[in-house]
DNA sequence: AATACGGGGCG
DNA sequence: CGCCCAGTATT
């Protein structure tokens, strides 16, 4: 069945009418505190729902203050380096959305006057912005009556509206937004919104939801059934693949670390760490040949300290931690360098070679 | 339609 | 240890 011919069975007007009021009112009376909200500012805005995609608000709450301080306006992250934004995302994950959103502020202060759009196709071709990200913005910063259906939306409209499709598929995506263009207060698309999310956040919850705190419990059909729990229907996904890693501290002569930048594509991409040679492909006793060829030194391996496991969303990092020494040879990387202690911090590195940072220590 | 892309918190 | 989180880009 598509999407348009669904909403006439589910909801009559009188229904949505009340379900609508019930949950602005409540929204507008139980909601938090949150730096984004002090204004509609579009970058303030734009700025924490990129932080806010896959990661939850209290993690979000100081990396935001802090890059708004450091970066209070779209002329101010236009102009700065690369280096500095990766750094003030360092440990927040998804480094792209660090890139994207930059990339996307130039484009807003060179062609737009430095006014975030507020056309839809406009905003929506900017990069990072998806079509979750771009009905927030629309909806909290320009009062625009769009859907923004995130994980939150599918999984408290799945319980209302008892629907079983797969929320892990698009087209799911896009019912839930059919739905929703159906139910959103024109009055104040805003709080809609965000009294959406907020109720997955605060009340409709995964595993164990509140029902009996629910302001629009009368409204929702999983309740009315007792299967609550049952919903979102969410295909599981497979795990993630172990690859293991020898993680070397490798220390020249003049108490110096070396660390290397990698690739500006795919995982982790520009950030810095210490160098990692993949056992998969080379063999522990090769290992000094292996670092002469790709580093031109000559090194002796010394005591191992630790063993760091991390996961990542598609794969696990196991990494033994050796502490190694140069004995001959000359640097011959492009991308590594030998750093002092102090130097170490202005450079981000991912929360996996954060790990190894305390075995630097004299 | 699938897969790559981080990190943390919770049961 | 597996699941989930204010998702998007790429293939």
């Amino acid at each position: 069945m598509k999407p348009k011919e669904r909403v006439p069975f589910l909801l009559n007007h009188t229904n949505v009418n009340a379900f609508r009021d019930d949950l602005i009112s409540w929204f507008r009376k139980e909601q938090r505190i949150l730096p984004w909200r002090e204004n509609q500012d579009p970058y303030r805005v734009w700025v924490s729902e990129i932080m806010l995609q896959q990661t939850r608000v209290d993690t979000v709450i100081p990396y935001f203050n802090h890059f708004m301080s450091r970066f209070p306006s779209p002329e101010a992250l236009a102009e700065a380096d690369e280096q500095e934004v990766l750094k003030a995302w360092e440990g927040l994950g998804y480094y792209s959305r660090a890139r994207n959103l930059q990339n996307a502020v130039r484009e807003v202060v060179e062609s737009y006057d430095g006014v975030v759009p507020s056309d839809p196709d406009e905003l929506g071709k900017l990069k990072g912005v998806g079509p979750y990200t771009k009905g927030a913005i629309l909806s909290i910063a320009y009062d625009t009556p769009e859907p923004a259906v995130d994980g939150n939306v599918m999984r408290v409209l799945s319980r209302i509206l008892y629907v079983e499709d797969d929320i892990s598929k698009q087209s799911t995506r896009k019912l839930f937004e059919e739905l929703v263009r159906h139910l959103i207060s024109k009055e104040d698309p805003s709080a809609f919104n965000q009294g959406l999310m907020e109720l997955g956040a605060l009340i409709c919850t995964p595993k164990t939801p509140s029902c009996m705190l629910c302001p629009v419990q009368d409204h929702c059909s999983a309740f009315e059934k007792g299967a609550e729990t049952e919903l979102p229907i969410k295909a599981s996904k497979k795990k993630q693949k172990k690859i293991p890693y020898l993680l070397l501290l490798i220390e020249n002569d003049q108490g110096e670390v070396l660390i290397e930048q990698r690739p500006g594509e795919g995982l982790l991409a520009s950030l810095w760490q210490y160098p990692m040679v993949p056992l998969e492909d080379v063999d522990q006793e090769s290992v000094p040949v292996w670092m002469y060829g790709e580093y031109g030194l000559k090194v002796e391996l010394g005591e191992k300290v630790d063993h760091v496991r991390h996961v990542f969303s598609h794969l696990i990092w196991e990494m033994d931690v050796v502490r190694a020494v140069v004995k001959s040879g000359r640097l011959d990387h492009e991308r590594a360098r030998f750093v002092d202690r102090e130097a170490m911090f202005d450079y981000p590195f991912p929360v996996s070679h954060q790990k190894a940072h305390p075995y630097i220590s004299p």
